[in-house]
DNA sequence: TGGTTTATGAACATAAATGTCAATAAGGAA
DNA sequence: TTCCTTATTGACATTTATGTTCATAAACCA
């Protein structure tokens, strides 16, 4: 019989692996468990196997970071897909905001990357494309609620206020969510629906 | 002449100039900046001496927490002493809080000891008393302003809401704050005074 | 089929970080 | 002063992380 000794995978699959693993690792361990070896066995292959396809464990972590960067504007651009439209007629934006930034870890990951010094160039201009798009949806529905009383710059400033106060609690959030709400007293479903319910409506009163 | 080939310091004096070492080299490389003997050059010993006083390079990482951890909270509690009390007649007490989290770069140490998966039991008590306080205090005012048709419950839920809020924002703005800010376009004072007094007054509209 | 490419793994090599130990000198106590 | 404790250091040892080399086997192609 014919016993495979090895496994030999494209560069792309093996990277996919590879990334997947370190994923797991920076979920399980923090960015201390990233380490070359550590990632190679999780992955199922040596640690030279790694290097080869990154070059360095520098050049590995920095395809990690981007490929979470990458992830998180493609969930942030699908939000905006599948709501349809950027103005919130209910809370839904808001509350796949936090979806993605606090549950699924990103918010942890962007802290690692700013702790990290690590330039996020990437996808900034899309990411400023978006916040852009949104503020002049969220401007619009406060000048309309207004009837008229709000000039534009005084909506979107307002707006900018807005998305700035979403986001950075989205990201305490997911940074740090679990351990105040802790302190502070809150259940798990106090901190997260119920205070989720409560911020979306005193952050977009606006509608209807 | 004699010539002082050592200086020789208390254990105190000596760990004090280490984890102030420590400390600078945190705020100035990140945390991939804590090597015993980076650390030990700053402060100008040799890593012996580092590892003399804190047993282990753990063991200086953590020590290390703890004091980011106590300062957090003296300088938290120095805000209600000077502010007098725990209600909040204006929002000195917000402004304060942003100072110490997020320009002082608590928050983001805090951030790194989340991601570091590091047991805070440390001041957990005291900070949780702390929020305690803030709690019931902001409950109280609550209900005054409501001129009594809010349950004293109901006050205490919204309360601990809010207090969530400001500490999620705080951390937020001082993990990634001056990022996404400049994503969102905000210049560097609309991020930081004009944001707060926004926040504040949108936070505590229950004054007067 | 034979040849080429290259992902893979084992062993080896280097670098970097942590930890150990014995000698020494600073400073306080007797 | 002399003794004693111990903070400090330099040299060495160990452990951990990263990087390199080379033979091999898997896949693809002519």
């Amino acid at each position: 019989m014919t016993v495979k000794k090895r496994v030999r995978r494209s560069p792309e699959e093996a990277k996919d692996l590879i990334l997947s693993a370190a994923e797991k690792r920076m979920v399980e361990a923090g960015p201390e468990g990233l380490q070359v070896k550590e990632i190679a066995t999780v992955a199922g292959v040596t640690h030279s196997t790694v290097l080869h396809h990154f070059g360095s464990a520098e050049g590995l972590r920095g395809a990690l970071a981007e490929k979470m960067v990458e992830k998180l504007l493609s969930d942030m651009l699908h939000i905006l897909d599948t709501t349809g439209n950027v103005v919130p007629s209910d809370h839904t934006i808001l509350f796949r905001a936090f979806e993605v930034l606090s549950d699924d870890g990103h918010a942890r990951l962007l802290a690692w990357a700013m702790l990290k010094g690590l330039e996020l160039e990437q996808g900034r201009d899309t990411l400023s494309n978006l916040f852009t798009r949104l503020i002049e949806s969220i401007a619009v529905s406060i000048v309309n609620a207004s009837e008229g009383d709000i000039s534009k710059e005084s909506a979107e400033r307002q707006a900018r206020f807005t998305i700035f106060q979403a986001a950075l609690t989205a990201i305490g959030d997911g940074v740090a969510g679990g351990y105040v709400a802790d302190l502070i007293g809150l259940s798990n479903k106090e901190a997260t629906k119920d205070f989720r319910d409560w911020f979306g409506g005193r952050l977009l009163p606006l509608d209807r």
